[in-house]
This record gives C-alpha cells, sequence and structure tokens, in this order.
RNA sequence: GCCGACGUAGCUCAGCUGGUAGAGCACUUCACUCGUAAUGAAGGGGUCGGGGGUUCGAGUCCCCCCGUCGGCUCCA
C-alpha cells in the first residue's frame, strides 16, 4: 500500500496496515503524538485499517493540528461526560453529544423530578478525571442494525433507538444502511460515527461551563433535554487562557457598557425596551443623522407613517395570520388596532395613496421607523434583542428590470455604512423556502439576480438553502458580539406579494398597468442592535464623531471655573458634545474618572491656560499632548468629527 | 414561550446552621485650592424584586408571580 505524506513523500505500508502503523512507519515520536489519521480528507481512527481506494494522500492528526485536534478531543470529553452521568444518574436518557465551536455538549434526559445545576460539576468533573487518568481507550466496532438496537433498547436508551431508526429510514435507497458504529470508553458505549483519540487520557484539559435545556432534535414541540455545556483543550494553560479570554470579552458586554458610559438602562416597568439617556440619545440621534444622509446622497426619500394601524391593514398584509402573536393589540371605539412590528403595510399603503408612472421608479422610501414586537420573554437580550425599536427600514418600488441594479446599489450602500465603522460583516443569500408562493421561474430569477448582485461586488457569502422568506429570497448580513454570538444587522429581501396584496400599481411606457416589485432593505437593522454591536465592537470607546461625550473640561482649581465656564460655551456653540468636571477633586482624579469613562479629549484648565487663552489637551488612552489655543483646537476637532473618523487621536 | 440559575443601598458585593441589615465606590456637607489615572473627615441613603405561607421570630425555609442571566425555539 503506498501513500503520499503531506510533504510530498512517500510511504510504503504493509497490507491491512493501520493508521497507527503508519504513523509508527513515519516516526516514534509521532506515534506517541498521534491522535487519528486523515486519509483523503476523512479523518479515522488510529486503530482503523487504511482504506485501500483514493488517491491516499495521507496525514497524522497529533495535539499540534490545530482546530482537527482540538475537535476531536472534544468530542472525546462529551463521551467521557456522559460515562460520568450515567455512573452518577444511573436513570438517565443519553440523547447527542458533538464537539462545537469552542467545545461540546451532551444533552441529557433526566427522570422527572431530578434536575441539575452548575453545582453538580465539581463532581461530574471529577468523576470524570478518574475517566481520564484510567486511560481508558477508545474501541469502534460495527455492529449490526438489529444488534444496536436491541442492545439500546436493553438499556433503555430511547433517544439512540430513535437516532438508529432515523437513519435506517432516511438513508437513500441504493445505500441503506444495515450497521452503524458503537464507540466503548471503559464501560461507556454510546452511538457514534467518531472519530475518537486512542484514548481518554489525550484529553489533557477540560471544564464544564454552563447547564441549559434545548429541546430534542432542535424542535420546540419535543421534550427539553438538559444541555451541559463544556470546553477541552490539550494543556491546561491553553484552557486556562480560554477561560480568561472569556472573562475579557464580558468586560465588552454592551450590557455592562451602556449603563456604565450613562447611554442607556433597562428597567422592570417595561422590559425589552431601552430608556436612553442624553449620552445614549447622542450616539443613537448620530447614527440616524449618518442614515439619513448617506441616504439622501442615494436618491432615498424620507417618509412618516403612524404608529398604530387598523386591523384591517395587517389582514390585507398578511401579518394577521402570520404575525399577530408578535403584535401589541389593542382596540378603541371597537376599531381593532396595532402597534407596527414592521414598516411595510404603511409603506405600501402611502405608495398607493398616488398615482405611479414607471418615470419615477425606483422609487426609494426611508423611515427610521419605531417597532413593536412582542418577544418571547426569554429571547431579549438587552440591545440587541428587545420589544422596542427603530429600523433604518428602506422599502424600494422598482420593475423586475431594475431589481438587480437596485440590490447592488443596496448592497453598495451596506458596504459603504460598514466600512465607516470597520465592521467585518458576512453575507448569507437565503433561498426559496418548501412553503413559497410564486413560480419556480420567478423564484429562479429572484435568486440570481440576488446572487448577481453580490457577485458583481465581489462580496462571498454563504448559501442558507430554504431559509428565504415565504414571498421571496433575501440577503442577510451578519455580525457577532463580544461573545461570538451571530447577529443579523442588515437585510435585502426582495418582494413580489405585497405589491399584490396591495394591489400597487405603475403606469408603464405602454399606457398599461403594471405590478412594482419590492425590496425591504435595513443596513443597520435596528439602530439599537447596531449600537449594542458598536458598543462592543469599540470596547465602549467609541470613535470620536459617536461618543456620547466628546470632550470635558478639567478646571484645576474652584479659580478656573470661569475660564472652563467659557470654554465650554464655546465647545457646545461648535456642536460638541462637552461638559465641565467641576467636583472640588484634584487634575489627577479627574483626570482618571474621564479615562474611565472613555471621554475622547480631556481639556485641562489653570492659570496658564487661562491667562494664553489655551487648553491643555489630552487624549483618552493617549496621554498629554501640551497646550493648544481654544481655536485651534475646535477646529481641528471639528474637523475630524465631520469626516467622521474612526480611529481616536494619537491611537492610531 | 421552554429548561436551569440568580435578584440585598445608585453601582459591585458581604450577610454561617432563621434571632428585626453591612463594606467599598457613588451621593451630600465641611476642610484643603490642588497641573494629567483615586485628598481627608463627617453625613444621608435599604418595602432585602413583588405577593402569600411556615415559625414566637424570615434577607435566610416553602409556594406563586415579575425581572435578569446562560441556553433552546423564534428573530432586526
Amino acid at each position: 500500500m503506498a501513500f503520499t505524506l503531506p510533504n510530498g513523500a512517500a510511504l510504503t505500508l504493509p497490507p491491512h496496515a493501520t493508521g497507527a502503523d503508519a504513523a509508527a512507519a513515519i516516526g516514534a515520536g509521532l506515534a506517541r503524538a498521534a491522535l487519528a489519521v486523515k486519509v483523503d480528507g476523512i479523518t479515522l481512527d488510529l486503530a482503523r485499517e487504511l482504506p485501500t481506494d483514493g488517491e491516499r494522500r495521507i496525514e497524522i492528526i497529533t495535539e499540534k493540528s490545530g482546530a482537527e485536534a482540538l475537535e476531536l478531543i472534544r468530542h472525546d470529553t462529551a463521551h467521557v461526560l456522559a460515562t460520568a452521568m450515567l455512573e452518577l444518574h444511573p436513570g438517565v436518557k443519553i440523547s447527542i453529544g458533538p464537539a462545537i465551536e469552542n467545545g461540546f455538549y451532551y444533552d441529557f434526559d433526566f427522570p422527572d423530578g431530578v434536575s441539575l445545576s452548575d453545582a453538580d460539576f465539581p463532581a461530574i468533573e471529577a468523576r470524570m478525571r478518574e475517566h481520564v487518568r484510567a486511560d481508558e481507550r477508545f474501541v469502534r466496532e460495527d455492529v449490526s442494525v438489529e444488534a444496536a438496537l436491541e442492545r439500546f433498547r436493553a438499556e433503555q436508551q430511547p433517544y439512540k433507538v430513535e437516532l438508529i431508526e432515523d437513519l435506517v429510514r432516511n438513508a437513500p435507497v441504493d445505500a441503506p444502511v444495515t450497521s452503524v458504529s458503537l464507540y466503548t470508553n471503559g464501560p461507556f458505549t454510546d452511538l457514534c460515527r467518531g472519530p475518537h483519540a486512542p484514548s481518554t487520557k489525550r484529553i489533557k484539559a477540560f471544564k464544564l461551563q454552563s447547564v441549559a435545556g434545548a429541546y430534542w432534535r432542535g424542535d420546540s414541540a419535543r421534550k427539553m433535554l438538559t444541555r451541559v455545556y463544556g470546553t477541552a483543550f490539550l494543556s491546561q494553560a491553553e484552557l486556562e487562557e480560554h477561560l480568561e479570554r472569556l472573562e475579557r470579552a464580558r468586560a465588552n458586554d454592551h450590557r455592562r457598557l451602556g449603563p456604565q458610559l450613562g447611554m442607556f438602562q433597562f428597567s422592570e416597568v417595561s422590559p425589552g425596551a431601552a430608556f436612553w439617556m442624553p449620552g445614549g440619545t447622542a450616539v443613537f440621534n448620530e447614527l440616524v443623522r449618518l442614515s439619513r444622509e448617506m441616504g439622501a446622497a442615494r436618491g432615498y426619500l424620507e417618509v412618516k407613517t403612524p404608529q398604530v394601524f387598523d386591523s384591517h391593514l395587517w389582514k390585507t398584509s398578511g401579518h394577521w395570520d402570520k404575525y399577530r402573536e408578535n403584535m401589541f393589540v389593542t382596540e378603541y371605539e371597537e376599531r381593532e388596532m396595532a402597534l407596527k412590528p414592521m414598516n411595510c403595510p404603511g409603506h405600501c399603503q402611502l405608495y398607493a395613496m398616488a398615482p405611479h408612472s414607471y418615470r419615477d421608479l425606483p422609487l426609494r422610501l426611508w423611515e427610521p421607523g419605531l417597532l413593536h414586537r412582542r418577544e418571547a420573554s426569554g429571547t431579549l437580550h438587552g440591545l440587541l434583542r428587545v420589544r422596542h425599536f427603530a429600523q433604518d427600514d428602506s422599502h424600494i418600488f422598482c420593475t423586475e428590470e431594475q431589481i438587480q441594479a437596485e440590490v447592488a446599489g443596496v448592497l453598495a450602500f451596506a458596504a459603504d455604512t460598514y466600512g465607516l465603522f470597520g465592521l467585518d460583516v458576512h453575507y448569507e443569500l437565503s433561498t426559496r423556502p418548501e412553503v413559497r408562493i410564486g413560480s419556480d421561474e420567478l423564484w429562479d430569477r429572484s435568486e440570481a439576480a440576488l446572487a448577481a448582485a453580490l457577485d458583481s461586488l465581489g462580496l462571498p457569502y454563504v448559501v442558507n438553502a430554504g431559509d428565504g422568506a415565504f414571498y421571496g429570497p433575501k440577503i442577510d448580513i451578519h455580525m457577532t458580539d463580544s461573545l461570538g454570538r451571530s447577529w443579523q444587522l442588515g437585510t435585502c429581501q426582495l418582494d413580489y406579494n405585497f405589491p399584490e396584496r396591495f394591489d400597487l400599481t405603475y403606469i408603464g411606457a405602454d399606457n398599461a398597468e403594471h405590478r412594482p416589485v419590492m425590496l425591504h432593505r435595513a443596513l443597520m437593522g435596528s439602530y439599537e442592535r447596531f449600537i449594542g454591536i458598536l458598543l462592543e465592537h469599540f470596547s465602549g470607546e467609541l470613535p470620536l464623531w459617536l461618543a456620547p461625550r466628546q470632550v470635558t473640561v478639567l478646571p484645576i482649581s474652584e479659580r478656573h471655573a470661569a475660564y472652563a465656564a467659557e470654554v465650554l460655551q464655546r465647545l457646545a456653540a461648535s456642536g460638541l458634545r462637552a461638559d465641565v468636571d467641576s467636583r472640588d477633586e484634584k487634575v489627577g482624579r479627574k483626570v482618571r474618572d474621564a479615562e474611565l469613562a472613555k471621554v475622547p479629549y480631556m481639556l485641562v484648565v489653570g492659570d496658564r491656560e487661562a491667562a494664553e487663552r489655551q487648553v491643555g489637551v489630552r487624549v483618552h488612552g493617549g496621554g498629554d499632548l501640551g497646550a493648544e489655543s481654544l481655536d485651534g483646537f475646535i477646529e481641528r476637532v471639528l474637523a475630524r468629527v465631520r469626516e467622521r473618523d474612526l480611529l481616536r487621536e494619537g491611537t492610531a
């Protein structure tokens, strides 16, 4: 048997050689370090006989193989967790336990009345450590479906039985499933595809992190299981580093930063709705101003539509059927009314209020509309998921021929917007779902138009097959928060449905009525979510133009109060957000507090500055820049604000 | 909405096996009048998330509700 190693060298092995044999043939050190073997891109256990077909490129996976090694031992650790859990809770039903991005989980079903909390972790971890220390081998065994079913029925493991039955049922006709693989480590045997490291001792460091509920098979109609999350590493040091990283990320959580910086707070009197303090309101307004300016330059027309609409409108739009449980419904004078959860029906209504010529299209309506959605309590998450928010929402009415150009325009606008903040976003194209309206031919064209627009701008994207809206495909733009959770910001959706439902028309060049196409788009998404993401992205150090407080004046003693007031007056008159720290404190203290508040500029004023009409400039994180004339300072800072400079002075 | 945990002063948190609340910061006042990351002293401030219950007595134990956090489902 001949193989090719990653460095191009040839390796010849006797027949029936295993991955372990291959590693040993290369070197004794490699044999000791080996975790698994990869043949033609497929990872296998070391103990398995190597396949003889294919190109036979072979690579030994060791602890130094990075992500692949981590994935292996995390999956191993999940098995060890299940091992310990079965010993500590003999009646527990096990389901699945995969490796995930930063660790692993295992889902359990505990007998009624038994619940798990993180207080139970030390005992479970101790039992897990015993199994790791015992250096138990992972032994693979291929058994017939019947034997496997019999085994898990005997062990009263219904989830495993269901998994096997589904494997058989969902197998393609030309490749029926007749056997499954089992992995045994110590006293525990699990249904598992593999691969695994040779033995439990390869798990060098692990930790259980949290317990959470998770629906069996992700289906909210099914039973909720108990999920235990954990992580594992190839050294204790790496584990600790990872945990420290998580700790640091928590300091960037917008829910901590927002109140700290005096931007917003939440209250029990209105769950899921932020109270915006002056500082946060300033940030919010700057963003609205930005989208207004950028939109105006790209042909968007600002409109304002009502907050509350008669249910007739929602019946026309389809929301009454599809979205009612997410709406705040009210009633007066025997009319059923609802707060708007989206702007589109209002914009359609507005479009229909006047006749339109093809010459008017595309018509780009924009509204930073306030929306209310009755989100389930468990889904609320700081500013990233709220019940009351505003979107930079637009509806573009155009002809079918204009679709691709309009989508390209929206994507270019999006790239400009995100570029201004240095945000690293990723794009997803969601295509036709099972339940949909419209002909396949229409969907072909719609999806092609969106894909063509993405391609024309050279934007990489992943396809979410079947994830489109029932009325059309969409492009979603995502970004991750400080803890690695992904959130959708922008969206661009193609819609043939609403124009139909609202009977929207335009008069074409042929003097006949035609149906326009509608594009729904938001770039920042909701201003609330966008601000949350920005806070985390900048660790609370918002760029100068966005900072809740841009300048703070620090008089050295009470004697300088008058000059400080004059400086503040000049700053405020030039449109800068500024204040004076007139507390009876030493400058050192005032500087410290301003630094902690992440204020971009601190102006120290004392006798020297007052005499020369200067200010002592200090930049956040950048130290003392020395004295400068007040006029010069204001001019320079205003220029940077106008440019919406991303970087802070002195930190470039 | 579902599973689990948590909820003490504006903030961060103490409060052992039940015996009618405490610290630091913040705030107010006074002294100091100060040059780039915490001046000192004094003082005010709490329905212990809300409501029931057990008990001679509940921040501590039990039940219900609300909110928050970690997930799941859903979503901008």
